[in-house]
DNA sequence: CGACCTTTTGATATTTATCAAGTAGCGTGG
DNA sequence: CCACGCTACTTGATAAATATCAAAAGGTCG
């Protein structure tokens, strides 16, 4: 079940040059980390609430999402996570973890143990800032979904959403032209923006009608990429990517 | 306008010791930070998106929010900040502004240059982890802020806005009983939770009539705590308290 | 006192949720 | 290869929550 392999956390290589600045060492002593590798299937609970994780995690492939169950049961998704994500990183300063990690497709994850990041990060300073970095990012992310969800309608949340998506897939090159992976199922979307699995399915219904989008066996294909932009009141600075990276209109 | 004196920094101590361990030389390594403290009244904006700042803000009275203003021109705003706060630490990071902050009341602030911030922290590692925390602890109040607009009712929705409040006032020993200043307009109690004025102020009257809290003159009283807490679906672990600091029921 | 902001209230419109039922796709086992 | 069963998607009808509009009433501060 857990191996160690040559060059297996390159995503998060990937992902790291594409927002920070990476120097050849400082992707050596990444590459340096302890870890371990887990195929797992759809629907597998990374860490629970309440848990006290010892390890961190990093997505390899698939798609991950952070929730929380609500006392009247609902489900609340407040991330989703793409390869070269550390989704869970603040488990290294907090505790106890006050939210859910679990995949939604099929995926391997590497699991990183605290203490050969913290070390890392203590001896390298820069990398320490670089990797402190990304959770600030996963902050910036948090602030524009309240946003979306907080004032934003339905159609112009859809929108968003898939924009956000297609500009991090495209970040790590895993896009092809305009098309994206968009495995998510109506219910999880609804979950993710706080809306209901019916009023999700009439919504991507009018993005297809306009032409702004389709959807085909986990594929989401953008025809009108600017106008996607503007319907989703979308700007990729809460991102934080680098110069040279931000996505032409 | 600027000036410095003996413990200024005291808010911030208060709540970092509510939050973290922290020890009698740490506190003096914070104590020698550089700082210039500034009076502001009301509605002053301390940074403005797209902003590249060089120094971090505490709120050392008064308070703050963040926020973001929409494509439409609707305001959200996304968070609510107390003395002892570091409502930005994350612009030590990440160079541009991806929102505003601006104070709600009149204030005083104390802006500490990032360098002073980052060579404590790489100086005293331990302190770094501190600081660090607390933008996690940010972080994570964002998620429940996500779950509450994204699927919790107006009603559960203010009224967990309120429990927030009370245990943050509370860890900084800054509510009288079961008294905190309350100084929000019901404007901004509406962009905050994502609702319309009116809603807000027929929520506040349905909270009152069942007798959970009153408002009068800038000050909120939580009548039933307990109950207060049910209607708000409020459970206050995402606020990553130290143990004994927690609430009792 | 007067201007201005905030709160309150009522009436109405809109968005979005809920409920119910049917359809389509897809994997599995016979 | 087909039938079965499960899940996801779709659609329509209706209900509920919340927004919007309009206007009055209260406070506050120069």
């Amino acid at each position: 079940m857990a191996y160690r392999s040559g060059d297996a956390l390159a995503p998060l290589l990937v992902r790291l040059r594409a927002v920070s600045d990476l120097t050849e060492d400082e992707a050596d002593a990444i590459r340096s980390l302890p870890f371990t590798v887990r195929e797992v299937g759809a629907g597998w609970e990374i860490v629970r609430e309440g848990d006290r994780p010892t390890q961190t995690c990093l997505i390899l492939a698939g798609v991950s999402c952070r929730f929380k169950i609500l006392g009247d049961g609902a489900r609340q998704i407040v991330s989703v996570h793409i390869p070269g994500d550390l989704p869970d990183l603040q488990s290294l300063r907090l505790e106890i973890m006050d939210h859910n990690l679990a995949t939604l497709t099929p995926s391997r994850i590497a699991l990183v143990p605290h203490r050969a990041v913290e070390l890392l990060m203590q001896v390298n300073p820069r990398l320490g800032a670089i990797i402190s970095r990304e959770g600030l990012i996963d902050g910036s992310i948090f602030r524009e979904w309240i946003c979306n969800i907080g004032r934003r309608s339905a159609h112009i949340r859809i929108a968003h959403f898939i924009c956000e998506m297609f500009v991090r897939y495209r970040l790590i090159g895993a896009n092809e032209e305009m098309r994206i992976p968009f495995a998510f199922t109506q219910a999880e979307l609804a979950d993710a923006q706080g809306m209901s699995t019916v009023h999700v399915n009439r919504v991507l219904r009018e993005l297809k009608k306009e032409g702004l989008v389709s959807i085909a066996g986990k594929i989401l294909t953008i025809h009108d990429w600017p106008r996607l932009q503007r319907t989703g009141d979308f700007d990729a600075g809460y991102l934080h990517l680098r110069e040279g990276h931000s996505i032409a209109a």
